[in-house]
DNA sequence: CTAAGTGATAATCAGTGGTTATGAATTTCA
DNA sequence: TGAAATTCATAACCACTGATTATCACTTAG
């Protein structure tokens, strides 16, 4: 590949233009810089481009190919260059991790929030648990992840965006015959109470057994369920009780008749939720514009149940 | 539009391999150049293209975006690159001018003849009458013309190809009327004869008068007919004489029941086939080529209506 | 702690691509 | 017909670009 891009704009001037001394006019050069860019581009080629006349210029047969060939490469390279320049702004391409637990009940309202306020910002979603997530991350597939902190690992770097407290989740029956009243429900009250978890992997389900002072090799323990949506729905049918973020309260009652949440007594059990990056990602001003309307919508919502 | 294609090269071959000592190998280049290009290449398009660790490069999300734009560049470039190596050979796309007495005749044998012998010359067909074919060809719409000599135009140059004599075609009828016998038949026998000939713009029509030496407002003449295919039938059923050149003959006798033919005494009557090209088209080796094939298709036509 | 790996920077120089001036050929016009 | 105009090609010269080697700064691995 030895031809440039200045010897194809040249050459696509000259066939427009019939004449050199025009042409270089239009591409800001002398003629004979562009008379010799010309004659470099047909012996590059290996066939002369162009039939010279005294007052005219023709293309010749195989000019006429290259011609065709020189304006895809010419579009591609304006294409790449009204990029640059449309882009120069800010606008990006992201590509986020979220983990199950967050995904549904944030996304919408953070797409929304990036759509209204700044339109440069265009997001692909990756949903995984968290080890898959920080494994995308640190291979670069993802540019940033949604997850529960803390996320271990010294190359990334963790920015909190919001608390995420726990309600317990159950029937109404199986809630009333819980033998403390609401005002001091400890999550240690629930170490002998039957649990449905999400199975292995994620964090919710650790964070539940370490809240409860439960271990998984206990006879109480459930996991299995894969989404909070099927555990809200398990347990509003009295298969147990489970922990419920605040981020997932409102969505889950108004979707699952029967289900029934109680708050713990101070102090609350919480998940932080945070954004994670990696620790070289540097001269990222989207990180932190992304950080704020996700911080804006998640505590949005987890005010609004504490209302 | 001030990057260049080795610095899209450049950038493509670090995204592909993550490390710059690597792919300045790749590129055949010492990676200090490979880094300062890299580095001219993020401030042409105005942002980061790499992250860059100590072990690994990763993509931004604005160098993902720029990835894609540049393998579009550099995939027209790489096609560009193909077309001129499988060109070497002398490969064309030629534009060639016909003439509508000659097309049919002559252009089956053509290009078969063109496709059985050499691959390397592809050839779009414009037919028209003469004068149309002169202006296409000194405008560069076409690279030569198929026609009857002369062309005239000092601009232009002809090589003669084969000489195709005139027979008189009519109905037997019409062809026995004639007093004198087929040894010493002569075209100005037909002064007063009515002619069937071609509409005007045809130089068959000019050539057939000044054969039979008559004058266009004589009241023998009809000119109106748009091919040869439709003079051949007209005649056929004794409307009229006309000339038919050998390289219709055959063809015309075959498809047009009750068409006959008489050759001329000597000297015959005929027009010189050749093919005509701008002066100033030189180095161009497919015409010698193109011209063969075509004297040796015409000759074999003109040669076969003889035995 | 040392050695290895890796991208960035500096100094130097060959090569590229530009300029002005001029030559060669053709065409136009008086 | 000759002079002037037009037009591409060539030559001489020079600024700029893109390459090299050497070295630095930083991080990571053993």
């Amino acid at each position: 590949m030895n031809f440039t891009l200045r010897q194809l704009q040249y050459f696509q001037a000259v066939a427009e233009q019939r004449n050199f001394g025009r042409a270089a006019q239009v591409c800001n050069v002398s003629q004979p810089a562009l008379s010799v860019q010309i004659k470099a581009l047909e012996e590059t080629l290996g066939g002369i481009l162009f039939e010279r006349q005294a007052r005219d210029i023709l293309l010749t047969p195989l000019g006429r190919d290259v011609l065709e060939h020189a304006r895809q490469v010419l579009g591609a390279a304006d294409r790449l260059d009204q990029f640059a320049r449309d882009h120069s702004g800010g606008h990006r391409s992201l590509s986020i991790g979220i983990i199950p637990t967050i995904a549904p009940y944030l996304l919408p309202g953070v797409l929304a929030g990036l759509r209204a306020g700044d339109v440069s910002l265009r997001v692909r979603i990756r949903e995984a648990r968290t080890e898959r997530l920080l494994s995308f991350l640190r291979g670069g597939e993802i540019d940033a992840a949604v997850l529960a902190l803390p996320a271990g690992g010294s190359e990334f770097q963790e920015i909190p965006l919001f608390k995420d407290q726990f309600l317990l989740a159950g029937s109404a029956t199986r809630l009333k015959r819980l033998s403390t009243s609401p005002d001091v429900l400890r999550p240690l009250d629930l170490q002998s109470a039957q649990l449905m978890l999400l199975e292995d992997g994620h964090c919710l389900t650790d964070q539940a057994l370490e809240v409860c002072g439960q271990d998984r090799s206990s006879g109480q323990i459930n996991m299995g369920a894969s989404s909070l949506a099927t555990l809200s729905r398990l347990v509003a049918e009295g298969f147990g009780l489970t922990l419920m973020p605040e981020l997932a309260a409102r969505s889950e009652t108004e979707a699952v008749p029967g289900l029934r949440l109680l708050r713990f007594g101070a102090p609350q059990p919480a998940r932080t939720v945070g954004l994670v990056r990696r620790a070289s990602t540097v001269g990222e001003d989207w990180m932190d514009r992304l950080a704020q309307v996700i911080r804006d919508v998640g505590e949005g919502i987890v005010t609004a149940t504490r209302t």
